[in-house]
DNA sequence: GTCTATATGGCGATAGAC
DNA sequence: GTCTATCGCCATATAGAC
């Protein structure tokens, strides 16, 4: 008869989760992560075929949780108001999650497939208002603009690369205003050329 | 008589530099940096306290190295195009040099006043081109909605965040010229209200 | 300033019993 | 599925001689 479970996968990934957000992707070991659920460092690998994978279980689960929060934020019937609300979610969460969000973010992390369409996943919940703004036919060039914009201001913000004090959230709200305007004059340029 | 120095503090770094661009900033130890330049892994210890310290240096050299591509980009009588030069002179140093880029925004490294003052003079060749597209007094603004844009979309395309394919470039192109549009479109509509 | 030697301890991962 | 035991490795950092 074989051993009865002491815990389960997701407990595991939760736990590793926990510890990511505590101390960074670096900051834990297979051992820390046995503790926390209450069994030893090898019976990871009945479970996880080494830390890597566990740590890509990781990074699915703080994409999904990153899309909840952006699908959390209020709707308002003006699409450039609601685009404000997710642009502020996002930069919430980072803040809330910072470690959470580098490791989903990092440069040397193994690309999966399944990753990428986490990541997509997580930004689909902003592409109707998108659409409403520009159109659907230039909502995701608008997307590529915007969403560059946000990841940088808030890595930028993680590495403590502002100086700005109290006027961080000003210039947050106005330079997602100013790439929304840009957007939205090229969105006019190009109605009037099409007719 | 005490021994002679077989190296210098800036072969140190430059030889951590090489090995942080080849493997990464977790990817070489104190042993590989002495090794490099002839010493053994102890010795260093007399230069730099920690491996921190020398970590740092590398920061700084990196900074500088940044600063020297920016103001090499090519100039135009046309602000915009200047900028736009200076853009791309910006991402293809992230990308001919990633870890480096990755190691001076690693949000976990401690900020030091001397890397927070190579940082900006990294920035500063580009200041007068905004303050000729936007006048002196929106120059700081607009540099804080154009650098995160650049420092996030570089960041995305070297964790592997896009599958645009061939587009980057294009989608690079349109994402600069978005947000100079936009931050032209707010100025102009400031300076018809000043006066 | 550099050396040898070493303290000290962590890590990921595997073997094989139960 | 979990365990104990262990391999094999490499790390940062210090002590003290030259």
């Amino acid at each position: 008869m074989p051993a009865a479970p002491k815990t389960t996968d997701a407990e595991i990934v939760r736990a590793a989760r926990k510890l990511v957000e505590a101390r960074g992707q670096d900051g834990f070991s297979m051992n820390d992560v046995a503790a926390a659920v209450g069994i030893r460092a090898p019976s990871l690998y009945g479970r996880f075929a080494d830390r890597a994978a566990l740590l890509a279980a990781v990074e699915l689960e703080v994409w999904r949780a990153l899309e909840r929060a952006i699908a959390r934020a209020p709707r308002s019937p003006d699409p450039l108001e609601t685009l404000m609300a997710q642009c502020r979610a996002y930069r919430a969460f980072a803040k809330a999650h910072p470690e959470s969000y580098a490791l989903v973010y990092d440069a040397n992390a193994e690309r999966t497939e399944e990753g990428m369409r986490a990541r997509a996943a997580a930004l689909a919940p902003t592409m109707p208002a998108f659409a409403a703004l520009v159109g659907e036919h230039d909502a995701l060039l608008a997307a590529r603009t915007l969403v560059p914009f946000l990841h940088g201001f808030v890595s930028m913000d993680l590495s403590g690369a502002f100086r700005l004090g109290g006027r961080l959230d000003q210039a947050f709200e106005h330079g997602v205003r100013t790439i929304l305007s840009g957007l939205g004059g090229i969105h006019a340029r190009r109605a009037r050329r099409r007719g």
